[in-house]
RNA sequence: GUGGGUAUAGUGCAGCGGUCUAACACGCCAGGUUGUGGCCCUGGAAAACGAGGGUUCAAAUCCCUCUACCCACCCCA
């Protein structure tokens, strides 16, 4: 029985998980490049403030699952629960408001929410996500869903759904929730709970309660599409034009609202054809106040995030194959003192030369160092005994056709690095 | 924060009151070839049955408490 466990919603990620991961995160950063996004870390943690007023602090994240300490120095600090306000926060210190727009960034970082953890969801989970800061074209909303949508059909992930919606600005939101409230008053007696509260602390969340008959009240309610203010209109209009330009198969959907309290106009989600929870894979939106929220002048913006432990699963219940890991080329086997040293050091200049090589453990019969070269899966191997020491030649043995031959460290060097 | 489920070797599991000195599979180690892997055969190491308490002549098996994990709600990736 292990003492120690990893603390609850955090696991190790074993050698044999990391071929997914590293699968994922060089297709996210391929597409990135596919389209001018340059990679941008920020740290883990942050000074809480930027959380308060960056992802809202009415949110649920922001309200009761964050992770926040105090250093010692008295600072307030915050690990980080998503990756957009961070970015913003890094946009205004280095002043890139004068770099020529929008700023287009990515990121591949880990995060961090008090939850209780379930399938899908942990208290630190990676995610990857695109940020495009500082231009409102509509064209620029459908080229980031663009890019989600062409990574997850780059990894072969199918039966996904695009959803979107728009949800508005600070002009024309606050008379549309008026209309929502207004609707579900007349019908608050038919509400969960849940939706009780909802009313009045976040009526938009209304619309996507999973509640039954909550959900058939949300099917007839005021469309915040149907209450755009001209400008946010004309924004949506354009954005659907550009989505049908570029051919994805996007699904309006009126319910669709999102959980940070910096969207505003587009927001969307992709979903994958699972019955039950989690059914989000990615999503993102417009967030055109946030920059100006953090002591920017007002900037629009959006960008789209994507949860890399919910694609590996949906990978894995696709039993779709990723690439995996290069391990050694060879391994070095040796028989005897003497050949011991031969070993050593053949293994030394190999590996100075650039050929991953893998040194037999020790003490063991030449039978035992073989079962290490198959399960290390190693194309050669190198054996070395007294005779060879005498002939100063080695034995070179190919695994899979179990050919072997001796040979000169010369010829050796060619086969191992030449070619 | 609320509800449900599960806890037995490294992993996956069997066992459902005495026959458990806890089985099986994979994995691991070794032997079958005094210098040759993958298949096969043989053997071995590895589990005080999550923790604590109780019932009983007898508990891995029944009861209680705790803890951990999983799943669902909330919310989200």
């Amino acid at each position: 029985m292990t003492v120690y466990q990893a603390p609850r919603g955090t696991s190790d990620i074993l050698p044999e998980e990391q071929a997914y991961r590293l699968y994922i995160e060089q297709k996210a950063a391929d597409i990135a490049r596919l389209y001018g996004y340059k990679r941008i870390d920020t740290p883990v943690f942050e000074d809480t403030e930027l959380f308060l007023r960056g992802v809202g602090e009415a949110t649920d994240i922001v309200q009761k699952e964050v992770y926040t300490f105090e250093d010692r120095g008295g600072n307030k600090l915050t690990l980080r629960p998503e990756g957009t306000a961070p970015v913003c926060r890094a946009y205004l210190e280095h002043g890139m408001q004068n770099l020529s727009q929008p700023v287009k960034l990515f990121y591949i970082e880990a995060n961090y929410r008090y939850e209780r953890p379930q399938a899908g969801r942990y208290r630190e989970f990676r995610q990857f996500g695109y940020e495009a800061i500082g231009d409102s074209d509509p064209a620029l909303d459908a080229e980031v869903i663009d890019m989600a949508w062409r990574f997850f059909v780059s990894m072969g992930i199918n039966n996904l759904h695009l959803i979107i919606n728009s949800i508005g600005c600070p002009n024309c939101r606050p008379q549309y929730l008026e209309k929502l409230k207004a609707y579900y008053t007349q019908g608050s007696q038919t509400l969960c709970n849940d939706c009780k509260t909802r009313l009045e602390k976040n009526p938009l969340r209304l619309l996507d309660c999973k509640n039954e008959t909550c959900r058939l009240l949300a099917s007839t309610a005021p469309r915040s599409y149907e209450h755009l203010c001209p400008e946010c209109a004309e924004h949506y209009v354009n954005l659907k034009k550009f989505l049908s330009v570029l051919g994805l198969p996007y699904e309006v959907d009126h319910c669709l609202v999102r959980g940070l309290d910096y969207y505003t106009r587009t927001v969307f989600e992709i979903q994958p054809e699972i019955e039950g929870a989690q059914s989000t894979i990615g999503g993102g939106g417009r967030y055109d106040g946030l920059i100006e929220e953090l002591g920017g002048k007002p900037t629009p913006a959006l960008g789209f995030a994507t949860g890399i432990e919910r694609i590996a699963a949906n990978l894995k219940r696709q039993n779709l194959p990723v690439p995996g890991l290069p391990g050694a080329v060879v391994l070095v086997a040796y028989l005897g003192e003497a050949a011991r040293e031969a070993a050593v050091k053949l293994c030394g200049e190999l590996r100075k030369s650039g050929c991953a090589a893998l040194q037999a453990s020790g003490g063991k019969s030449l039978k035992a160092q073989l079962r290490q070269a198959n399960s290390a899966g190693v194309r050669y191997t190198v054996i070395i005994g007294d005779d060879e020491i005498k002939a100063g030649t080695v034995q070179l043995r190919e695994m899979t056709t179990s050919e072997q031959k001796n040979v000169t460290p010369q010829e050796l060097k060619e086969i191992l690095l030449g070619k």
